[in-house]
DNA sequence: TCTGGGGTCCTAGGACCC
DNA sequence: TCTGGGGTCCTAGGACCC
C-alpha cells in the first residue's frame, strides 16, 4: 500500500499548545472567589472525582478517584456537580483571547487549543516565548484561569511541551533541544501512540520518544500505519499535522449513554433509561439538522460486560415516535431478566443532513411533514421552558425512580482488565440485527 | 491505567462492475 | 467455460483522543 505522500513545510513552524489546568475545578474557583485556595473537586454527579484543583490534588486526591475515598483522605473538600453550560462558556472566552494573537486557532477540546504562530514574531516585537508568557498572563488576569503551554515545531512536540511543566508551565522546545525532551519520555505518553502501538514498540526495542524519532524511516513505512508514519515525522520536528481553524458544525455520530446506580434488572425501568437516551440524541441530532440512518442500541451489565445490536432504518429519521418500535425489539433481543444492569445507551450513525433528505416514492410524506411540526414545536416549548419539561410516555420510569432515589449509595466498582487489544467496539459486542422500519 | 460520557480516523476485505 | 486485472463503494474492526 502505498501512502500519501507527507506535505513537509519548508520553514520551521512555531506551533502552540495551551492546556487549562485542572479546568473544571479551576472553573468553579475563578466563579467563587470564597473557593480559591481550597480543595474542590467535580465530579459529584457520577460519584468520581473528574476534576480536583491543585489543592485537592496536593492531598492525594486524584482523577478517577471514588469520593468517599477523597473524603477520606482529605475531609475538608469541597465536592460540586459538573456544571458543563458554565465551563463552556468560560472556554469560548478563553479561545476569544487566544485570537487576538493569532487567528489560527484550533479549539481542539473544551479545555485545549492549538495556535500556529508562524510568522507572528515580528507583529509583536519579540520571541515566541514572550507571546506565550503574554497570553498567559491574559488569561490569568481576564478570566482568573492558570494554563500550561508548550510551543516547539509541531503539534505532537508542542503537547510534550505543555504537559512538561503544570501547572502554570511554559515550556519551548526549539528544534536543537527536541532530544533533551524526548529522552526520558515513554514512548507511550506521546499524544497518538496508546497502549497497543507503545507494546509493538517496546517489543522492537522501542522505550522512550527518543528511540522512536531515532527509527529509521524503513522500519517505520514497513511496520506502521499511517497516523504512526505521521507521529514520527512530528517528533522530529517536521510538522505535518497543521492547526485547523474550521469550527466542528457536523457530527459523525451522536451518542448518549447513561449508568445508574444501584444496577437494575426491572425491565421497564431499564427500558425507560435507553429510551430516555434516544430522545436526548434525536434531540441532539435535530439541533443540527441531522437524521440517523443506523441506531446501535447497548446495554451494559454489572459485570461491565456489554450486549448491543445495530439497526439499519430503511430511511433516515431523528424522531424517536418513528424508532420506539425498533428500539423495543432491539432490547427485546438483548434484555436478559436475570442479570442486573448498570447503564444503557444508543448511538445514532450514518447521519445525514435532513435538508437533504429524500422521501421515497410511496411513503406518506404528509405524516412525515406532521410529524416534523410536532417535535418542532417541541423543541420549541424544551428551549423556552427546559430540556425536561415534555417526554415520552415511555421513558417515565425514569422520572418515577428519579422522584424516590433519595440518596445514590456508592456501589463498589468491580475492577476488570482489559483484554490486549480489547476495544471497546468489541465489548459492545454487536452482532448485525437489520430491522427496517 | 482501573471503566464516565462523548467522539474521530484509518484499513483490510468483500461485493460488484467493467 | 475459465481466467485476468482494475476500479469503486461499503462495512466491520481497530486504535486513540479528551
Amino acid at each position: 500500500m502505498e501512502s500519501q505522500p507527507l506535505t513537509i513545510r519548508s520553514w520551521p513552524q512555531a506551533i502552540l499548545h495551551i492546556d487549562a489546568d485542572a479546568f473544571f475545578a479551576s472553573c468553579e474557583q475563578a466563579i467563587h472567589p470564597e473557593l480559591r485556595g481550597k480543595p474542590v473537586i467535580t465530579g459529584k454527579e457520577r460519584g468520581i472525582v473528574a476534576a480536583a484543583s491543585y489543592e485537592a490534588k496536593a492531598r492525594g486526591i486524584e482523577r478517577g478517584m471514588r469520593l468517599f475515598e477523597a473524603k477520606k483522605v482529605c475531609p475538608e473538600v469541597v465536592m460540586l456537580p459538573s456544571d458543563y453550560e458554565t465551563y463552556s462558556l468560560i472556554s469560548v472566552r478563553m479561545f476569544e483571547i487566544l485570537r487576538r494573537f493569532s487567528p489560527i486557532v484550533e479549539e481542539y477540546s473544551i479545555d485545549e487549543a492549538f495556535v500556529d504562530l508562524t510568522g507572528f514574531r515580528r507583529a509583536f516585537h519579540g520571541p515566541y516565548e514572550e507571546i506565550a508568557k503574554k497570553m498567559q498572563d491574559t488569561i490569568q488576569q481576564e478570566l482568573g484561569l492558570s494554563v500550561s503551554i508548550g510551543v516547539s515545531l509541531s503539534k505532537v512536540l508542542a503537547k510534550i511541551g505543555s504537559k512538561h511543566n503544570k501547572p502554570h508551565g511554559l515550556t519551548f522546545i526549539p528544534g536543537r533541544e527536541i532530544h533533551l525532551y524526548l529522552e526520558k519520555l515513554p514512548v507511550q505518553k506521546v499524544w497518538g501512540i496508546g497502549p497497543n502501538t507503545a507494546a509493538f514498540l517496546n517489543k522492537h526495542g522501542v522505550e522512550t520518544a527518543l528511540d522512536f524519532a531515532r527509527k529509521d524511516e524503513r522500519f517505520v513505512k514497513q511496520h506502521l500505519s499511517k497516523p504512526y508514519q505521521e507521529i514520527w515525522h512530528e517528533l522530529n520536528g517536521r510538522s505535518v499535522y497543521p492547526v485547523t481553524v474550521e469550527t466542528k458544525t457536523s457530527y459523525q455520530s451522536i451518542s448518549k449513554a447513561k449508568t445508574f446506580t444501584p444496577p437494575s434488572s426491572n425491565e421497564s425501568f431499564v427500558f425507560a433509561q435507553l429510551s430516555k437516551n434516544l430522545e436526548n440524541a434525536c434531540i441532539k441530532a435535530r439541533r443540527h439538522s441531522l437524521a440517523a440512518a443506523r441506531l446501535i442500541i447497548f446495554l451494559r451489565k454489572q459485570d461491565f460486560t456489554s450486549q448491543g445490536v445495530e439497526i439499519k432504518l430503511s430511511r433516515p429519521t431523528a424522531y424517536p415516535v418513528e424508532l420506539f418500535g425498533v428500539l423495543r425489539e432491539g432490547f427485546k433481543a438483548l434484555f436478559d431478566s436475570r442479570a442486573p444492569y448498570r447503564q444503557t445507551g444508543v448511538v445514532l450513525s450514518d447521519l445525514k443532513a435532513q435538508g437533504n433528505r429524500q422521501f421515497d416514492l410511496f411513503e406518506d410524506t404528509t405524516r412525515i411533514e406532521k410529524l416534523s411540526r410536532v417535535y418542532q414545536a417541541l423543541d420549541e416549548i424544551a428551549g423556552k421552558y427546559g430540556k425536561h419539561t415534555i417526554g415520552h410516555g415511555s421513558s417515565l420510569p425514569t422520572k418515577l425512580q428519579a422522584q424516590h432515589e433519595g440518596e445514590r449509595g456508592d456501589t463498589p466498582i468491580r475492577k476488570k482488565k482489559l483484554l490486549k487489544g480489547e476495544t471497546e467496539r468489541q465489548r459492545l459486542g454487536l452482532p448485525m440485527l437489520h430491522i427496517k422500519i
